[in-house]
This record gives C-alpha cells, sequence and structure tokens, in this order.
RNA sequence: GGCUGGGUAGCUCAGCUGGUUAGAGCGCACGACUCAUAAUCGUGAGGUCGAGAGUUCAAGUCUCUCCCCCGCCA
C-alpha cells in the first residue's frame, strides 16, 4: 500500500466547562478512531485538537468562578485534556486557541485579507456600559420588547414574541452583566470580511470537492445560494487576538478583538505549529501546499452545526489569503447524541459528562457504545440500557469471553505456549476465507468514516472465532487427536492477536492490554488485509493469560446510574 | 416559514443506481456444547417497510399529496 500523509482535526471544544458524551461521539472520538486506524495502516498521521477559548461565554464563565478569564481558561484547558487522555484520544497536540502562535497567525490572515481588499473598516452604533466601560454584545443587552411589551428581551431576539431585534431597539436596556441600565449607544468601529467577493471562489472549490458528504454540499451550497454576507470579524472585548500588527494596535481598535468564529478555526493550523514549537517538527509540510503539503489528504470531523464554517467561512480566510493553504478534502460530520430522546443538560443534571463518565467505567468501554451507535444518519438516542447491553454482549461476552476461553484453556493444557503440529482441514481453509473477507469489509468502512459499520463488522470477525472454536472444539480433540487440538489452539490464539489489533482503532487500552499479555511485538501490531495473521504468535511462543477484558455492566449499576444522571422517567 | 435527515421486526438500526420467500444485533423460545465472565454456537417465532394515490411487467427502493420526529437556518 502507497503511505500516504493524513493530517486529521476535530473541532474544537469550547473552554466553557467540559464536554458531554454526546460532544465526544460528534468529533474528537470519531477523528481518534480514523487516526489510529490510518496510524495502523501505516499512513503518516498528524491529529490535532484544541480548546476554543475567546469570546464573550469565557469571560463570563470565569468571572462567574470568580477567577481571571486566562486562570478559568487554563484551568478548563487542563481539564479538558485530562479527560481527553482519560479516553485514549491519541492527539498529537491538544493546544489552545489563546496560544501565541494563534495570534500571530490570526493577525497575519487579518493582514493578508486586508492587503486582498476583503477587509472593510465600518462605524456603526453599539450599546456601551458606562459602568461595566465595555460594549455589549447583543445577547448581554436586555430590555423590553418594542413589539410586545415583554420585559426580558434579547438584544438579537424576543424570547417572547420571536422577533429579531438589533440591541437599539430595546426600550430601557439594561447590562445582562451587571444589570446596570447606565448604558448609552455609541459609534464604535469593527472590521467586516467582506465575504461576498470571494463567492465565485468558494463555488468553484465547493463544485470541485469530491469527497463530501452530500450533506456538507448542500449545505455549503444553500449558504452560496443564499448570497454571503459581509461580516464582522472584530469584537469589543478584552479577552482575545489583539487587532494588531506586530504589536502594535490598529487606531482605535485599542480596546478590541478578533471575533471568535474568524480566530478559532486558524486554531487548527495554531495547533500544528504548537506542535512543531514543542516537538522540534515542521508544521510547514502539513499546512503549506508550497513547502511539502500538496500530497496531504486533510480530513475534518464536526457537528453538522458546523458544517457551513469548515466549508465556506474559513476556506473564505484560507483562499481570501492568496497563499498556498491546505484546505480540506474530506470532512465527516455528525449528528447529535441524544439522551434518551432528549437534550444533554448541564441546568437539568441530565446526560453524562466526560469527567463523570470516566468514573464510573473506563473510557474503552463508553468509546466501544458511542462508536457502535454513532450519530451518522440521524440523532441517535444515548441509553444506559443500550450501553449495558452493547457493552455485555459486544465487549464482554463476544470478544472479552473468547480471549479468555481459548486463552485459559491452552494455559491448563498447552502451558500458555503455542503449540505445534496439526495441519488446516477444510474448516480452517473456511475459517481464513471467512477472515480475510470480514477484514476487506472492516477495511472500507473504516477508509469511508463509516463507524457504524466498521464497528458491527468487527463485532463479525469476533464471532468467527467463537464460531470456529465451538466447531473446533479442541478440548473434546484434546482427548482423541492432539495434533488437530493444537491447530485449533494455534488458530485460536492468533485470532486472539487478529482480534485485538483490529480492535485497536475502538477500544485501544484494552486491545493493547491483550497484545502486551500475548508478546506481540510492536512490529506486528499492524493493520492487516487478511494475510500474515497465522504466523503473529509463532510455535513456541510462550504468552501471559490476560485479566478478564471487560466487567459487565449489572443491572444495580443501571439502577443506581439512572438515579444520578436523570434517565428514563 | 425555508432546508437537510429520519419514520422498516418488542428495542437499536442495515437495506446502493427499483427485481427471487424484507436483513443484522439485542431481547424472547427451543436445542447443542462444557474451554470460557450462566459465557459460546445452532434453530425458530416476530414486520400491512408512517398514510394515501400514481408510474412500472415489478416499489421500503421512483413521483405527488399528507401526517409525525430530530436538527440547521430565518
Amino acid at each position: 500500500m502507497t503511505k500516504q500523509r493524513f493530517l486529521i482535526t476535530s473541532a474544537l471544544p469550547y473552554i466553557n466547562g467540559i464536554k458531554h458524551l454526546g460532544n465526544l461521539a460528534g468529533s474528537m472520538l470519531p477523528a481518534d478512531v480514523h487516526a489510529r486506524f490510518r496510524r495502523l495502516q501505516g499512513h503518516e498521521v498528524l491529529f490535532l485538537c484544541a480548546t476554543d477559548e475567546h469570546g464573550t461565554p469565557a469571560e463570563l464563565a470565569a468571572a462567574e468562578a470568580g477567577q481571571t478569564v486566562e486562570q478559568y481558561c487554563l484551568e478548563q484547558h487542563e481539564i479538558q485534556k485530562a479527560a481527553g487522555e482519560g479516553f485514549n484520544l491519541s492527539f498529537d497536540h491538544f493546544g489552545r486557541s489563546s496560544s501565541a502562535e494563534n495570534r500571530e497567525l490570526t493577525q497575519h490572515f487579518a493582514a493578508r485579507l486586508e492587503e486582498n481588499g476583503l477587509l472593510e473598516e465600518r462605524i456603526s452604533k453599539q450599546i456601551y456600559s458606562i459602568d461595566d466601560k465595555r460594549f455589549l454584545p447583543d445577547r448581554y443587552v436586555e430590555g423590553t420588547c418594542p413589539k410586545c411589551g415583554y420585559d426580558s428581551a434579547r438584544g438579537d431576539q424576543c424570547d417572547s414574541c420571536g422577533t429579531l431585534l438589533d440591541p437599539l431597539d430595546l426600550i430601557n436596556p439594561r447590562s445582562k452583566v451587571s444589570g446596570s441600565t447606565n448604558v448609552e449607544p455609541r459609534d464604535t468601529a469593527h472590521l467586516f470580511l467582506r465575504q461576498p467577493l470571494m463567492e465565485a471562489e468558494i463555488r468553484a472549490w465547493v463544485d470541485a470537492a469530491k469527497d463530501w458528504p452530500h450533506l456538507a454540499k448542500s449545505i455549503a451550497y444553500k449558504w452560496l445560494d443564499e448570497g454571503l454576507q459581509d461580516r464582522a470579524i472584530t469584537r469589543d472585548l478584552k479577552w482575545g487576538v489583539p487587532v494588531a500588527q506586530n504589536g502594535v494596535s490598529r487606531p482605535g481598535f485599542e480596546d478590541k478583538v478578533f471575533y471568535v468564529w474568524f480566530d478559532a478555526p486558524i486554531e487548527y493550523i495554531g495547533a500544528a505549529q504548537e506542535w512543531a514549537a514543542k516537538n522540534g517538527e515542521n508544521w510547514e509540510r502539513w499546512w503549506r501546499k508550497d513547502k511539502g503539503a500538496e500530497d496531504v489528504i486533510y480530513v475534518e470531523f464536526m457537528g453538522k452545526d458546523n458544517v457551513a464554517f469548515h466549508t465556506v467561512s474559513f476556506p473564505i480566510t484560507l483562499l481570501g489569503s492568496k497563499e498556498p493553504w491546505k484546505l480540506v478534502d474530506r470532512l465527516k460530520a455528525f449528528n447529535w447524541v441524544t439522551w434518551y430522546g432528549g437534550k444533554f443538560s448541564t441546568s437539568q443534571k441530565r446526560g453524562i459528562f466526560m469527567d463523570k463518565a470516566l468514573e464510573l467505567v473506563a473510557g474503552d468501554y463508553w468509546r466501544w457504545y458511542l462508536m457502535a451507535n454513532a450519530p451518522e444518519s440521524s440523532d441517535a438516542a444515548f441509553t444506559l440500557e443500550g450501553f449495558q447491553a452493547a457493552v455485555n454482549s459486544d465487549l464482554a461476552n463476544v470478544f472479552g469471553n473468547f480471549v479468555n476461553r481459548i486463552t485459559k484453556f491452552t494455559n491448563s493444557k498447552f502451558d500458555a505456549t503455542i503449540p505445534e503440529g496439526g495441519a488446516h482441514g477444510e474448516l480452517e481453509g473456511e475459517l481464513i476465507k471467512a477472515i480475510s473477507e470480514k477484514l476487506a469489509e472492516i477495511t472500507k468502512y473504516h477508509e469511508e468514516m463509516e463507524f457504524r459499520k466498521a464497528a458491527a463488522e468487527t463485532r463479525a470477525l469476533w464471532v468467527l472465532g467463537n464460531e470456529y472454536l465451538q466447531t473446533k472444539a479442541p478440548w473434546t480433540l484434546f482427548k482423541t487427536d492432539m495434533s488437530d487440538s493444537a491447530t485449533g489452539v494455534r488458530i485460536g490464539l492468533n485470532l486472539v492477536a487478529l482480534f485485538a489489533i483490529a480492535a485497536l482503532p475502538f477500544v485501544p487500552a484494552t486491545a493493547t492490554r491483550v497484545l502486551d499479555a500475548l508478546g506481540v511485538a510492536s512490529e506486528k501490531r499492524v493493520w492487516t488485509d487478511g494475510e500474515g495473521w497465522l504466523e503473529i504468535l509463532p510455535v513456541g511462543h510462550k504468552f501471559e493469560v490476560p485479566d478478564l477484558l471487560f466487567q459487565k455492566i449489572e443491572d444495580e449499576q443501571v439502577a443506581e446510574w439512572s438515579a444520578m444522571f436523570g434517565g428514563a422517567e
């Protein structure tokens, strides 16, 4: 197989609190499964993610926590990073959009866009809070709705009558930050990205995209067909990338920063620079087509709500720079995981968040269930009962028990050693053929990023092992035909090694534990299309019996967790 | 309101460009085995494929109308 290079990014989780399992399942986890699969195939992979840290919600959350926004973001970044590690997310780097690298890149892109005539400075009126000493974003102005008289209408929309509003329309406006009514409209300047000027170029690029799902294309076309808008890329905030060049603020923009939607995707590049700086690597060969990135295959993972940003907004930044940046080749968008059909909700304590999940069972358990039930074609309901059924049946019974039954048997009858002797018969021929076919299917689904199907076929692969052992029955042959029994045992143990390798993308910690116990050399831990697996463990090789792979989830645990997290009513 | 996607066995879902008796996993019933975490393997029961009309020799699979569900946008 030709070696290729894959740049893989997951949508950046926002800094505002730990993410729930739905966020994990819709971007970071599938990206990790794919990155692991591509590495196993022998490809070169750079897998990046980061926390998205700028913006008003971060400022407000910090204030609520009684911290400076810098402290808050650092702490939350560490929490999210640790949670990712708990789930074995194999990022080459987990960065921060507040990094120095991203600051410089963001300022660089702004400068390039301005040089190319794509930026425009405009003055508008916005609500300024004198007591808070700041301009207020739309949603942080409240007041009486001019249409219906509702007294807590937000600056962008009235929750009572649904009317879309401008903050200046509100009667008796007040700051949501402090509650102060000491506010007034003031002139303020902002930079606007003239997106319509890039429309033709973006459309041509979308037309040429080959490896996008239809949904992604239709979303991109919808935006293009409705007409792109000029869009403000600055905000009156302190927390963010300063509107400056070479450390000098743009006149009139001393108290402004770039808007979070502008700098966040640039962090995909920023994270590569952070990674390169930390490891003495070269980031340009991943991102600059003039510096070796021409042959990179760039794959993006995201939730459906983010598709427009990845197919239109961010590409406008990259293409508008007129520099040879790498653009996305393939993208995979997910729907949402729901909690018993409803929304995950922090405030109502509905649903499980990444940190809490790890306190219940190991990351592999969640990884398997979330990928075997990935929200690919539509929203997918997370239920504790479904989780229990998938873990107990797929992981504990089919995979775990297979490993356990053959290793234990070999331990007691063959001294935990791969036995010699025996020859392949008709049964073995059928097995080898079936395994090859199944591996080809799994490979295809992984390559197509069809996670549910890849998981289902991985499970079907494990079943082939149980079928073989059941039919071969080496424990019976042991009494009548020692060498034929040895054949069954030797094949069974190599199946264990093969199954663990095939399981690596989904349940990496457990699969690695199995391979370690078996003593499978690292150079043999590679993806196979069906060749060579019979010789992973050579005759005479001695191994350790691994501990039980997975504990079953008991009904009492489901009941307990349901009470803790608000399960089925 | 506009736009995706979805509505298929009790549950979770597959079913590509229309074509033999509609599939899988879980659950259920029965049987086999006893190496194994009462695990595994086999067999079986169970579906008017959201509703209606149409195109066709033939429609979950295409067309139209309608009803629900999630989401995005406004």
